[in-house]
DNA sequence: AAAATGGTCAACCGCGTAGTT
DNA sequence: CAACTACGCGGTTGACCATTT
């Protein structure tokens, strides 16, 4: 378990990146790709080590990157996947295309971060302050282990998601290198995109629920989620629909969650490039709600219209807490404690959870759980429109939330 | 005008882990 | 299987800039 000794040579430049440094490593990766970084220092006349030269490119000098101002949709996908997957950037990362996951970390500490805190959210756990204090230890121990199960299932769906990229960009670098020799951009994306993934998929949290499947091929660890029923027992409930192209095809996966204007509004990780004009068109989180909110969803930059965020942050934080609440019921359903079924963990899954969010299933704010969510994903025995407006209630009061909250509010 | 303070963000550091020998 | 390498990730630092005193 060695410690690569690259950045403990001596004579290697630190600090900042002069131009012609990145001058010589733009004109090295645009005519080689990046190959080994450890090797590219000295192969491109870098007194740099490697680390440093692809932190570099990776985070600064990379052709597709996006700079500036976050978009107000940007900062709306920054807020809810940092609730459902904390401070795992890259993993946020993408969702956000042409953002690296350094400029989202800093401006999650430096921006969203101070927001929520403003606004009386804790941003670590994404839950009113009152209710952090009020709820007992035994809760918050509950709650941390469902923020893991939370976790696991939120990188399912990245992964679905990142499947369709990767897929996509080792299309894109396999015609690149065959028919230009302008490799960098395609090779260097679907690296990371390839490396990020694995690395996601293979990095449990701390008390993660069961095992996931296997992670080597991101397909493996799609295909028991997807076929092992869990996701038909959401798509029976016409919620989700989720497919992974031809099942262990790599060659066109395409994955959708998409959902009807009636269907719970979570998230939807629009795959889709392969009917898409924009090439650089990442899966993006979708917000998809009752009216009214799409349209400011385009509104220009996260400055302005940050009206109405008290009402809003009532609305977001007792949501939120029921859906924690609901979370803690289900979690501590007993065929998922002692059964040990990975299938059943599975099939309940975190997305059906957050379709099963009802605040009125008596089961769930029975202390210690109650016998309720036996994962047939048909929303109980609620009536479905009830539960559907529960739903876009808690989504679009997040939108409201992040669209109506001023960034530097008077209030505050 | 100068000093103090605060905010931003590029870059570094250390750790975990996949892959290789 | 152990030792080692290489890489990516998240946390942290520190230089730079803007604003305030």
């Amino acid at each position: 378990m060695g410690r690569s000794p690259c950045c403990d040579k001596v004579g290697l430049k630190k600090g900042p990146w002069t131009p012609e440094e990145d001058q010589k490593l733009l004109a090295y990766i645009e005519e080689h790709g990046h190959g080994s970084w450890r090797a590219l220092p000295a192969k491109a006349g870098l007194q740099r080590c490697g680390k440093s030269c692809r932190l570099r490119w990776t985070n600064y000098l990379r052709p597709d990157i996006k700079r500036g101002k976050f978009s107000l949709q940007e900062e709306q996908t920054i807020i809810q996947l940092h609730a459902l997957l904390g401070n795992r950037w890259s993993a946020i990362a993408t969702h956000l295309p042409k953002r690296t996951d350094n400029e989202i970390k800093n401006y999650w500490n430096t921006h969203l971060k101070k927001r929520l805190t403003k606004m009386g959210i804790d941003p670590v756990t994404h839950k009113p302050k009152n209710d952090a204090l009020l709820s007992s230890d035994g809760q918050s121990k509950t709650a941390a282990n469902l923020s893991h199960m939370a976790q696991w299932e939120s990188a399912r769906l990245e992964a679905e998601a990142r499947l369709v990229r990767e897929s996509k960009l080792r299309s894109h670098s396999l015609q690149q290198q065959l028919g230009s020799s302008s490799t960098f951009a395609s090779s260097s994306s679907a690296s990371t995109s390839a490396s990020v993934l694995n690395n996601n998929n293979n990095k449990p949290e701390a008390q993660p629920p069961p095992p996931p499947p296997p992670s080597r091929s991101s397909l493996d660890v799609l295909k028991p989620w997807n076929n092992g029923g869990w996701l038909k027992s959401i798509e029976g409930s016409g919620a989700i629909a989720s497919t992974v192209g031809v099942s262990g095809d790599l060659e066109s996966p395409t994955s959708t969650l998409s959902f009807s204007e009636n269907a719970p509004p979570i998230m939807s990780a629009i795959g889709g490039e392969n009917n898409n004009n924009n090439d650089n068109a990442m899966p993006m989180i979708e917000f998809v709600g009752s009216s009214g909110n799409s349209s400011s969803l385009v509104k220009e930059e996260g400055e302005q219209e940050w009206k109405g965020y008290d009402s809003s942050i009532t609305t977001f934080s007792s949501n939120l807490h029921e859906f924690t609440m609901s979370m803690e019921g289900t979690w501590a359903h007993e065929s998922l404690r002692t059964s040990g079924s990975h299938d059943d963990i599975v099939e309940e899954g975190f997305t059906n959870l957050l379709l099963k969010t009802n605040s009125e299933d008596p089961s769930l704010s029975s202390e210690g759980g109650g016998e309720s969510n036996n994962g047939d994903g048909d929303g109980g025995g609620g009536s479905h429109s009830d539960f559907y407006e529960d739903n876009n209630n808690y989504w679009n009061s997040i939108l409201n939330l992040v669209n109506s909250s001023p960034s530097d509010s008077p209030m505050f």
